[in-house]
DNA sequence: GTCTATACTAGGATAGAC
DNA sequence: GTCTATCCTAGTATAGAC
């Protein structure tokens, strides 16, 4: 993806500037930073985003979106299938898509931007629509909905913190050990 | 703090660099944003930090570190009083420093920034240093030191991630909520 | 759809007067 | 210790050829 000529998919753009701005947030990603990692010319990326960086990011959050949509919301919501394997597929997702406990929150990492400066495009609502999505699925499995909303808004506390202090005290294993205590949580009769 | 000629005090300085910091990481602040909220010209600032921005970080995270010192580590630390009433110090000055789940942690701000930037100043100790007080206060109180050692990172999970929860969707009484779960964890019997 | 080249603005930093 | 003026680089964005 280096080499001579840089034909690439947005899907692949898309997903190098993931990577890209999961890191460094807004700011601190310039357009230069991802022609480098992409290969590709300012030009071509201007061409795949007409509205320039702001557009970019927007493209990202819609993505990430995205992801937790299929790999975490849509499983969460199968009723057909018993809640305790609902909520271990949504940790695993979770323990895949923070590279357990290695990589940073998108959304996060969005929402750290100078009152006035772009960046944003409601990115918070993701981890809305997460809790919401857990909580659905406690009720469904007979808890009720202040409760439910409790151990839902509770699991992506925990999820975000443990994600956080990982990082920042370069303890990894809070993170796995996080991701056990959220699951007993969720769980508990 | 804004008419006519403005002459500061580093400490005042410092206290509005902290300000902006915390709200937009180090590439969201820019020089001349922070001469604008000080009213100070940018030679002024140069002045007082010569070795410019990465200087103004340093100067900031060295505030964070000396502000939780002072009213989070020195009571924790205080043997001569009852376990609870350190704690709820402890939760006082957090519900303080993080404006009752509206303000951004400084620490987690500076985390994001793109590898080969400048910021970190091992900002991340901040926060393992929290932890080895609380569990250094709880282990004074009997508690075995894995246990804990558990209950101090459970507790800056929760206040980290509630302040993160709170602000990206908006319930800001979710952050005063994980603040009483966070005193029920560590003082259990 | 990508490239090279270029325009233009914003950001970091310095010089020197007061 | 602060100001005005300036420098230079990095950053965003566009033009036009291939």
């Amino acid at each position: 993806m280096k080499s001579g000529q840089a034909t690439s998919s947005k899907e692949e753009i898309v997903a190098e500037l993931f990577r890209l701005f999961r890191c460094g947030g807004y700011e601190g990603v310039s357009v230069g930073d991802i022609s480098k990692a992409t290969g590709l010319g300012k030009s071509s990326l201007y061409h795949h985003f007409p509205g320039g960086k702001s557009d970019m990011a927007t493209a990202v959050v819609a993505f990430a979106r995205d992801w937790i949509g299929t790999h975490i919301l849509v499983p969460l919501k199968d009723e057909s299938r018993p809640l305790d394997t609902r909520v271990d597929d949504m940790l695993d997702a979770a323990r895949q898509l923070y590279g357990g406990g290695t990589s940073p929150c998108l959304v996060a990492s969005m929402m750290v931007t100078a009152d006035g400066k772009p960046a944003d495009n409601n990115v918070g609502t993701i981890l809305s629509d997460w809790i919401a999505a857990i909580s659905s699925a406690l009720q469904q499995a007979g808890i009720g909905k202040s409760e439910a909303d409790a151990r839902a808004t509770g699991a992506l506390i925990r999820i975000e913190g443990a994600l956080l202090i990982a990082r920042a005290t370069g303890r990894i294993e809070v993170f796995e050990t996080a991701l056990e205590e959220t699951r007993d949580s969720l769980l508990a009769p």
